[in-house]
DNA sequence: TACCCTTACGCATTCCGTAATGATT
DNA sequence: AATCATTACGGAATGCGTAAGGGTA
């Protein structure tokens, strides 16, 4: 047994059985993997892929048992490397971050800028995408962490520990009659009467926006929406609804619009990051952590990683998020 | 990385960091181990062991995480051979069993008779031991089940599932003035005026035989010890002194012995198997150890193996132990 | 001196890529 | 007809064993 063998088998089996796919993304040949996923399962005595006469067309009983713990070999395998990389070379490395357009524009950058600073030789990747694809990237070992306020709790190969809270905002344009309303005194029921624009389903806290609309038996008007506030931003500018994004997305100045607090109106939502169960972190990684939220410390962190499934709220029980 | 890279490590690792001695016995040359030792560091960037001069003198922090993590990989891998062997074969296969004397003698025989009447196919092999022997033969994958009273729970590595409970008693020579005793009129102040011959420390739930006396502040003159209870009948024949033994260690028919119970002098004792973490079971181990005790079903062992270290309790809170 | 790890070197095996073949949709 | 896996084959790289070298206890 060897470990491209198992590393063939893996990925053969997440390329849909395609064995040809699979060559071109490992760029190698596909007789080489084709011949070794053969010498494999010769060693193993079993089918792993069934075949019809030369189409992979599924998986075996027993190959499902051997992809699934070819995985976890694959996985130690990588957590060696990190580990020997961390005794050897304190200074270098990379952090992969997947996450969503409102954290990557309105709460990461302070922390991003100031992690640069302190670690320039570990190199910083960025993947911006909807909270299921970000869980993905982070299962399967393409980023460090999910950033994300949706979705994570799906995905039981993660660990998800709490960032920060944070409440909405309703912005208007300059002069519009909720303008100069007095904090506080804004309703759901003002809100449902008008044009709303806000975040797409699925994205930054959609789903207790909606809830809060549900529980006092309202239907939102909603006109447009938008995975980033900044697409919302534009369309209120033009005057097509009023906008409810998150607080931490409106900024000093902006430019034709004024927001009114609306976090009495909704439950806070948590933003939380989401890390693969079992992976090694790195001394830079906990420190990354802890910028994005104080009370990640490392201990709490590597309890978390420690404790099994679902187990890892006791972890924060008692703890005071943030709030943005 | 490769594989073999791992094994040679860990291996070395386990064999006081003596190449030569690892090489013997793995049945390959020194150099080449030495070779691709380094050739793993070479990649990995750090030294796994510190080296004075040509001497690996110990483990360096790195190599100690990396230890750790390529016998997981090791273990791991070990798991998908079980796992194939399952689907391919499920008649052939191997299942050994590290015990004392006292169970491999008692308890096991009627148990390993019918399963090997079952599963003709598997090979069995049995290793008998001191009790942390045994554990550490488990932890270091060489049998599959520790059977055993004592030492299983300082092991980790090990989920530990209570088999059955048993007491003792003593055995005296016919014509002895403690034959005709009635039930439940022996008692600890009596034994402590005999010479007594049980059980050697650390074998066969002697902690607790001692713990009787200790709590009753009574000092037992034990006159002579043995691993089991063969050893101890004979000198009791010999008239050296009175035995106190194994219920289960009681025949029909003992030759010029008369066995009067002590289960109310003593607390019961628990057999306990003991089972490394995160190995695959095969059908046939299910079966076996349901066997050994009922109680040990496939449902009920699975959940102990999955659960957390020292949570197997749990899964069998309310569990009415066999008595033997 | 005895033991032990490392280096050097030659041989056998393995691995991989190209080309050709045969099957499936 | 296009896609796809398998077989065949030659060259490169790897792994292993023997022999020699040098350091430590």
């Amino acid at each position: 047994m060897k470990l491209q063998q198992l590393r063939y088998v893996w990925e053969v089996s997440r390329h849909n059985l395609n064995v040809s796919a699979t060559a071109q993304s490992l760029y190698t040949s596909q007789p080489g993997i084709s011949k070794q996923i053969r010498l494999l399962e010769g060693e193993l005595g079993v089918e792993i892929f069934a075949r019809s006469g030369k189409h992979l067309t599924r998986v075996t009983p027993a190959g499902k048992s051997v992809i699934e713990l070819a995985g976890q070999v694959l996985r130690t395998v990588e957590n060696i490397k990190q580990v020997a990389q961390e005794h050897s070379d304190e200074k270098r490395g990379a952090l992969t971050i997947a996450t969503t357009h409102t954290q990557a524009r309105y709460a990461l950058p302070s922390v991003i800028q100031a992690f640069g600073e302190r670690y320039p030789g570990i190199a910083l990747h960025m993947h911006q995408s909807d909270p299921r694809q970000i869980a993905q990237l982070v299962c399967d070992g393409k980023a460090d962490f999910a950033i994300c306020t949706e979705a994570l709790g799906l995905y039981n190969d993660l660990v998800v520990l709490p960032c920060y809270r944070w409440n909405r905002c309703v912005l208007v344009p300059e002069g519009h009659p909720l303008a100069g309303i007095g904090p506080g005194e804004l309703t759901l029921e003002q809100l449902a009467e008008l044009p709303l624009i806000t975040y797409t389903v699925g994205f930054t806290g959609r789903s207790q926006l909606d809830e809060a609309f549900r529980a006092r038996g309202l239907t939102p008007n909603v006109v447009l929406t938008a995975a980033d506030a900044d697409v919302i931003k534009t369309y209120v500018r033009l005057g097509m609804g009023i906008g409810i994004v998150a607080h931490m997305a409106v900024e000093a100045d902006e430019q034709g619009l004024v927001a009114v607090d609306a976090s009495h109106l909704f439950e806070f939502s948590t933003t939380n990051v989401g890390i693969r169960r079992g992976t090694f972190l790195r001394r830079y990684m906990f420190d990354f952590l802890e910028r994005l939220a104080p009370h990640l410390d490392r201990d709490r962190v590597e309890a978390a990683m420690a404790a099994g499934v679902n187990h890892e709220e006791s972890v924060f029980d008692g703890v005071e998020l943030p709030i943005r």
